[in-house]
DNA sequence: CAGAGCGGCTATTTTACCTCA
DNA sequence: GATGAGGTAAAATAGCCGCTC
């Protein structure tokens, strides 16, 4: 015969941080007393089959059980977390303190929060990226057909006149530098001149995003 | 310089809760 | 409607690393 029914538990378990002095702690009524109100929200119920199992655990230590947040402890922290992104020790106590937390749970909410914001951020850096990658595939393929038809049109370097002088300007050409793989028009009679829109797109991609992965390229300013 | 203490970070585990068949 | 499986978010844990004293 199963029967069950649901009991507030205000006994949590956790163990102190990591390596430093590992023992795990029965905290008894460390959060606040449940009175039966709308905050009991963050109390976890578990049946009175789960609490005796837990005493037939082999080392008598019951399973762990996770804290809800309530939403205005959840609004003060994200509050908190947008002031500062880390915590000294008076203001994670003082927090614990007006959360009715222990200093713990407020180091483990920020150190997770800092987690997810860096995910978000990293995630929405990847998508940039793939963006970025699509674009400049998309201009690859433009420049290499522009390439495609100056060669098969096995003419002469087309004359360019000068707006300045309204002369003919001298042949150029495209030339790729071996080492940065940048594409530049070369004149016959002097050195590399301009970048093309593929180069300055190269150049202010890595100027926006600014960070990580671009940041740790090479730099190829001495081409 | 070695080592203890501490805080931050990352990876992982665990738990509560939700959706869906 | 009840139920179990699978998925997900987030709390919690473990352990490493760097810094300070």
């Amino acid at each position: 015969m199963i029967f069950s029914f649901f009991l507030l538990v205000n006994e949590n378990y956790y163990t102190e941080k990591g390596d430093h002095g590992v023992c795990t702690v029965r905290d008894l009524d460390i959060n606040q007393v449940p009175s039966g109100g709308a905050e009991d929200d963050q109390w976890i119920t578990a049946s009175m089959e789960d609490e005796e199992e837990s005493c037939n655990n082999i080392n008598g230590v019951p399973p762990r059980k996770k804290l809800r947040l309530t939403k205005e402890q959840s609004r003060l922290l994200e509050e908190s977390f947008r002031q500062n992104h880390t915590l000294n020790p008076k203001q994670k106590e003082a927090l614990a303190m007006q959360l009715k937390l222990r200093p713990r749970q407020v180091e483990v909410w920020f150190q997770n929060r800092r987690a997810r914001s860096k995910l978000k951020q990293t995630e929405m850096e990847c998508e940039y990226l793939k963006r970025w990658f699509g674009s400049l595939t998309e201009q690859n393929r433009r420049l290499q057909r522009e390439v495609e038809e100056l060669r098969a049109m096995k003419v002469g370097p087309p004359t360019v006149i000068s707006p300045h002088s309204c002369e003919p300007l001298p042949a150029s050409t495209l030339t790729m530098c071996p080492r940065c793989e940048r594409v530049t028009t070369t004149a016959l009679d002097k050195g590399p001149t301009k970048m093309t829109a593929a180069t300055t797109t190269a150049t202010a991609l890595s100027s926006k995003v600014g960070t990580s992965a671009l940041q740790s390229r090479p730099s190829s300013a001495a081409c």
